[in-house]
DNA sequence: AAATGGTTGACTATTTTAGTGGGTTATTTA
DNA sequence: TAAATAACCCACTAAAATAGTCAACCATTT
């Protein structure tokens, strides 16, 4: 089992666009200006997203991500899990094989920790991130920080 | 969070150390031995184990580890975290500055996700894992394969 | 004195993480 | 139609962690 930056960072960027996706697509860009992430990681992340049908693109100008399924359809673990980072605390992946063919003597200790991580970040989908105030609150922060990021870059320009 | 096979194998020690500690003091090679986990590397995860006063030690011949508390008195998290891996989810170690000082956007979720881990496996004693059915049958088996084993080297020696 | 077994520290191959950088393709807008 | 935008794709990399190995040394028992 693994949760790293990379679990988290996908988690976060998926929630930044569900809370902006009413306005049309969201480009990477926005994403990474808002939540801090390296653009070029984030392609990277996208493009397993993508193939795991979670979110659909459009090119061009105007372009960007949207997602694939209500945010009611989508749940944390999905995301962890399209970005390589399992929830299986296993060492055999489950199969119950880590001793020579045979269980080790733990397995079943991980394996049922493993469903009880598997099922707490199943039952969080990005919907119900969505309603909750401190994550409202924490968005809404991030706007005026934008806002006023913006206007010194006007500020400059001029 | 970080849970591989670092932990696994303390975890998977200290309970082989305290399903055999009723004879005495048990070996890193015993343990190496029924558990397949590198002598080298158990060296390392019990120089953790006993600076975390977890486990002590008897040198000299015949010598070897013991539980440093009662068995239902170590639990599954402390375990984890004496050999540094972290039950904690969050960047910022619970800190909450995980974006210039300020929370990131998912920082409550992986707050509660560590903290529902850390229930768990609190909430996990050597004693309990010794007294369960599975893990019996898996040290039972263990034990056969030990003897054969040794069967097979006292007969190569002669 | 010899054997056992813990103690310590330095070293290493492999894998993963968290990126960077450059170029290509598709689409829209001026 | 040219320029701008933004997704797409590929190869590369520095740093860290994992999962060890190896060698020497110390303490205790037989």
């Amino acid at each position: 089992m693994r949760l790293t930056t990379k679990g988290r960072y996908a988690v976060t960027a998926m929630l930044d666009l569900a809370l902006h996706q009413h306005v049309g697509p969201i480009s990477l860009s926005d994403i990474s200006g808002r939540q801090e992430i390296s653009l070029s990681y984030l392609e990277q992340l996208f493009s397993k997203l993508r193939k795991r049908e979670l979110v659909a693109s459009v090119r061009g100008p105007g372009g960007g991500y949207r997602l694939n399924r209500d945010a009611s359809e989508i749940c944390v673990a999905e995301i962890i899990d399209a970005v390589d980072e399992s929830v299986d605390a296993t060492n055999c992946r489950g199969k119950g094989d880590c001793q020579d063919g045979m269980t080790c003597l733990t397995h079943h200790l991980w394996a049922e920790l493993s469903q009880q991580l598997h099922d707490f970040l199943s039952s969080i989908s990005l919907a119900s991130l969505m309603a909750r105030r401190d994550i409202l609150d924490v968005s809404e922060r991030q706007h005026e920080q934008c806002k006023s990021a913006s206007m010194i870059a006007t500020a400059e320009l001029s």
